[in-house]
DNA sequence: TGCAATGTTTCCAAATAATGCAACAAGGAG
DNA sequence: CTCCTTGTTGCATTATTTGGAAACATTGCA
């Protein structure tokens, strides 16, 4: 899937290539809302697909992405599917760098514009 | 780009878009290890893409994507463009997730297999 | 001015991802 | 067993992403 021309060794390589399946896996709107929405306690397949308006097949597959990337987990209960939130920490990184990022943005508006005390 | 069906606010909609296109400009590993190059000093593009072994049109898209997701920023140095890391937080970030979901991948692991003490 | 070096943009083909629907599988209740 | 609920998978369609080559723009230098 990814290309390497030697100019990267083997470990390198093989981390980049995880974080990167770490991060496309947030890569979509609903993943993230659903990722926050399991941050407080456990939710089935149905439950998160009615709250979000989602079709129950699609739902599933974002579910799935997450659980192959190692987020989220599953057990079953019955007839119904729970997940649950394995990394927490990743919550916390978006905050931060929606912050870092919107303060640097911010911050550079202020150099560009003259300051109005 | 992404329909919302009222289940969600404005607000989290646009909250949750910023973030999945935060995660999107890392889900690459190219992207992945263009930032942590970058962590130490600022690399121009043609050094990077030589690192690299990159062609140097898909390093300056690889670099315009990450510019856009505000995560590094640009500044003009004679005929070279230098391009620095904005948001170090997100390799923290990155490294933790890959931390904890291999720990629990292992914990995982040792539950279902028979310890061997 | 002419030329070299560096980056960005554009166009194209191939690969990948997202959606909705239908079919299928697995449990639980009657 | 049969039916119902819940999830997953397969398929077709559409949209997005990626990488390479070439064209173009900008800057510095002789």
């Amino acid at each position: 899937m990814f290309c390497n021309n030697g100019t990267m060794d083997e470990k390198t390589l093989k981390r980049c290539e995880f974080r990167a399946g770490i991060f496309k896996a947030l890569a979509h709107p609903m993943r993230v809302l659903m990722l926050e929405t399991l941050k407080d306690k456990p939710w089935c397949v149905c439950e998160l697909a009615a709250a979000l308006g989602l079709e129950k097949s699609v739902a599933s597959k974002h579910l799935s992405q997450l659980k192959a990337a190692g987020l989220v987990d599953t057990e079953k209960r019955g007839t119904q599917v729970e997940y649950r939130l394995v990394a927490p920490c990743v919550l916390d990184m978006a905050a931060c760098a929606e912050g870092t990022i919107l303060a640097k943005r911010r911050a550079k508006l202020d150099i560009a514009l003259p300051r109005r005390s």
